[in-house]
Order: structure tokens, then sequence, then C-alpha cells
DNA sequence: CATATTTGTAACAAACACGATTTCTTATTA
DNA sequence: TAATAAGAAATCGTGTTTGTTACAAATATG
């Protein structure tokens, strides 16, 4: 599994964006504090925005910055934005149609997997960007103590 | 992101094995049911054998069966057992040193999947392999009349 | 209006994970 | 001894993600 990482970035990126809610960071800035590129970047701040969490503003003076407040966007919001795939699947091909217990397992797993995953994004969605904020700015102050 | 489909296997042979406990399956009768290939049943037997879940037994008459009761076995042993990687993951190049942000995230995020992945265990803890035959079972036979 | 800046998008290579497959070894039953 | 079945290693093909380059579109500034 090409495990992807767009939520842990995307989570780093919004809380940046959170510090200043009303300036724009461009897609150069944010890759340096993530470490990654500005065209990583780009893409997924296109899932956010689409979402509703981020507005972009094209040319000089321009960037990203959130399009609500900090306490108003949840981990689960970010995670619904960003994520690619779900950490259950199905086998690529359905099980043998002799087999009575095969026939009904699609339905099962289905059950079962949209209940897990309900269970993963209602936790996310108990943190806010702003919990998230603080958290880092807390540590921050302690470490420099 | 490279899906992996394990746990849904998984789940599939182990309600195949809670049919009839007592009885040892081959890897060849399993994988023709899953609509697989035997030595991906046997890899995946081999993860459930090492967390106690089934147990096997080599040469004529021998093959795999529970280790325990199917009500004993809930579906967060078979995904503790099985599954290679985690639903939410850090980014492989650690954030900018320069960062205060970037440097408390990694923390934080931690703490995040940590919970969010207790979530999800907690959520398939509360199934067990006997009330996912009974399922599949009930579906079949309502599907019969 | 011209230029510089910044996002948006497409295309491509490299790295990686997973599944399927083959082959061989080991253990066990008859 | 022979047949059966798990165990384990190596390899191949495929799909996904990331990084990267290149270019188009939009916009602020002078």
């Amino acid at each position: 599994m090409p495990a992807s990482c767009q939520f842990a970035i995307g989570v780093h990126t919004l809380a940046l964006l959170a510090q200043s809610p009303d300036a724009f960071l461009t897609s150069n800035e944010i890759a340096e504090s993530t470490m990654t590129h500005p065209v990583v970047v780009r893409r997924l701040m296109a899932s956010l925005q689409e979402a509703g969490v981020v507005e972009t503003q094209k040319g000089p003076g321009g960037g990203v910055r959130l399009a609500r407040l900090p306490r108003q966007i949840s981990l689960a919001d970010v995670y619904r934005a960003v994520q690619t795939s779900e950490p259950l699947h199905l086998p690529h091909t359905p099980p043998n149609k002799n087999c009575p217990i095969g026939q009904a397992m699609q339905r099962i797993l289905e059950q079962i997997f949209e209940r897990a995953e309900s269970a993963l994004t209602g936790e996310l969605a108990r943190t806010t960007l702003s919990d998230v904020l603080e958290n880092a700015l807390a540590q921050h102050r302690a470490h420099a103590s």
C-alpha cells in the first residue's frame, strides 16, 4: 500500500494558515516548512479548496488562506477532503458465486467498513484546527523554557 | 495507496472456518472460495496463527482451523493480526527544523493517529466472528426463500 | 499595457506496496 | 515409501504516491 501522508501534510499546512488567518501563504512558503514540493502543496490545497476549507488567490500577494475560522474546521473535514482511499477494502476479485458465505460476505463487509470508518471520522471530528494550533504553540512555549 | 484487502479476505476465511470449527480446511479449498491464490491464503493464515486465532496442521488431512470459539474472536483481533499498514501516516521526510509548528506537529499527529485508530479498532471489537457467521447464514436463508 | 508573481494543470519518472505465481523445503499421514 | 499440505523464498506485474518539470491562466503593480 503506497500509504498516503496527505492528511498529515494537510493538517500541518492548515495549522500554519491558522496562525495568521487573514494572510495568504504561498505554496513555496508552505513547501519550505513541510519539506515537500510546491506542486504537491498546490495539489493538496486544490482538494481543500473544493471542500471549502481554504481559498486561493492568484498573482502577486496571492496564495492560500483559511476559508473559515480555525475552530470551525475539524480534522474530519480535512480527512474527508484529502483522503484518496479508505482504510479497509474489499478484495479486487469478488468471491466464488457458489459459496453462500462468500455471497453474503460482500454486504457484511461493507456494513462493517462503514461503521469502522464512521468511528474513525467521529473521533477526528472531536478535534479542531484551533485545538491543534493551541497544542502546537503550547509545546513550543514549553520547549523554549 | 496500494490498498490491502487482507482484512476482508481474513474475515471471509475465518467465517468459513467458523462454519465447522473442528474441521481442517486446506489453503486450496479456501482459495477456491475467496478467489485468490493458495499461497496468499497461507501467508494470511501465518499472521493469524501468530496471533493465536487459528492453528495449522501439515500433511494429509491437515489444513487450518480456528484456535478459539467464533464468539471469542473479534474483528479487532483480525484487524490487528493482518493489517500491515495503518490508515494514517506521517510524511516520509520530517518537517523543517526551523518551523516551530512543524516541530510540534509530529507529536501532535501521532496522538491524533493513535486516538483515531483506537476508535476504529474499538468499533471492530464490538463484532465477533459468530456475529458475522450468523449474519451471513441469515442472508443466505433470506435469499433462498 | 507590460511584467512579475502565483496558482492550476498536465505529463512523466522513481519509489514503493501488494497480489499472484513458481519453486522448493519440511512435516505428517497412510 | 509415497502422497499430501503447510512454510518460505524469489520473482513479476500492476497500481498508487510523490517528486519534478514545463507550461497555461490569472492578477497585482508600476
